[in-house]
DNA sequence: TAGGCTTGCCTAGAGGTCCTAGGCAAATAA
DNA sequence: TTATTTGCCTAGGACCTCTAGGCAAGCCTA
């Protein structure tokens, strides 16, 4: 009897394209084994349990999502690299939904620490550089900005901006443009 | 043998505590059977399927929180409005997570339409009063209010915030500013 | 108040997911 | 080659979803 060579890695690899298939929540133990022609008992050699395997493809989305955002802002700044970070920030939530939807799991603080999530943080606070800010303004810029990119995201999928018929595309770029603008003369109190 | 006396209303509320106590995921047939002392395949002569009766929870909570949101911004306008706005949607979030959760089911359009989704955005809109806005500036004004606020309160309970010492309180009420800002002076083209 | 009707909740049971315990055999090390 | 590790297996329990069909509580009407 062939082994099928199992491994967390390929495991979370298959788990982020099936996620991105049939959607995050419906990423289950059973269905991956069935994906590589295997009982469901034999992934637990390698996976802790279901939320384990969850957990593996939150941080490999995480990763994913902060080099192409990374990629983007290299060589850029100010507006430019806002816009940039944005673009590839949406494209990666609209390329890969499972995956996306994976890295807005509630990870517990050492497995934050670890994986990419500080990063993001760091990289939203590099583009600042090309405005005029500064603590406790920057970090209060940089939870807006996350925000907005991760709400707007996060709505457009769920269907909310359906109802009325501007088109999403230009209501985003338009924000963008309000955002840089609002980042270029922050209120100071 | 006395029956319990369900509804699906009953059911729906019963639904609706019961994700605020152990999450939306978890808001299972069987945990409500069990709620009101009764077995599972009884519940399925007044809600369709599981779906059905998360649909209704969804709806229940967007129902409550438009409601809270009109009360709050009645009587108010600009800043004031937005203000109250902001708050009232942040604080039934934390209050009720799991039905706030719920709000973010993809609904299907007719679903969407009937429920109180596109109350939200109308009243979005009636904000924007204070300030100088038109179409179709007033439709990406909204959108981005409407991303920022779920944002927020997204990442704000996924814990992506945490990595930082600055209060989440400050960060927030500092955006209310920002954003106030920001639409004090919508930049045309 | 006795009959009949509706309907609320039941039992039984199939199928799916998660996970543990323990076993055999393939791959690797001694 | 033998010993050890490791990968995948079978078996089985617990929980959730949902359907089909049954009995009786509570309502009507006579």
């Amino acid at each position: 009897m062939a082994r099928a060579g199992l491994t967390a890695e390929r495991l979370t690899q298959a788990a982020a394209e099936l996620a991105d298939e049939v959607g995050f929540e419906n990423v289950t133990v059973s269905a991956l084994a069935r994906h590589f022609g295997v009982k469901d008992a034999s992934l637990y050699s390698h996976i802790r349990n279901a939320h384990d395997l969850r957990v593996r493809l939150a941080v490999l989305a995480l990763a994913e999502l902060a080099e192409r955002v990374a990629a983007a802002i290299a060589g850029r700044s100010g507006k430019d690299a806002l816009v940039a970070f944005a673009q590839a920030y949406r494209t990666y939530a609209h390329e890969h939904p499972g995956r996306y939807t994976a890295t807005q799991m509630a990870l517990d603080p050492d497995t934050a620490a670890t994986s990419a999530a500080a990063k993001h943080a760091e990289m939203t606070r590099a583009i600042l550089r090309g405005y005029d800010l500064w603590e406790p303004d920057q970090t209060d810029a940089v939870r807006l900005l996350h925000s907005t990119f991760h709400g707007y995201v996060s709505l457009e999928r769920a269907g909310a901006f359906h109802s009325h018929p501007r088109g999403v595309e230009a209501s985003w770029l338009r924000s963008l443009d309000a955002l840089d603008s609002l980042l270029r003369s922050w209120p100071t109190d």
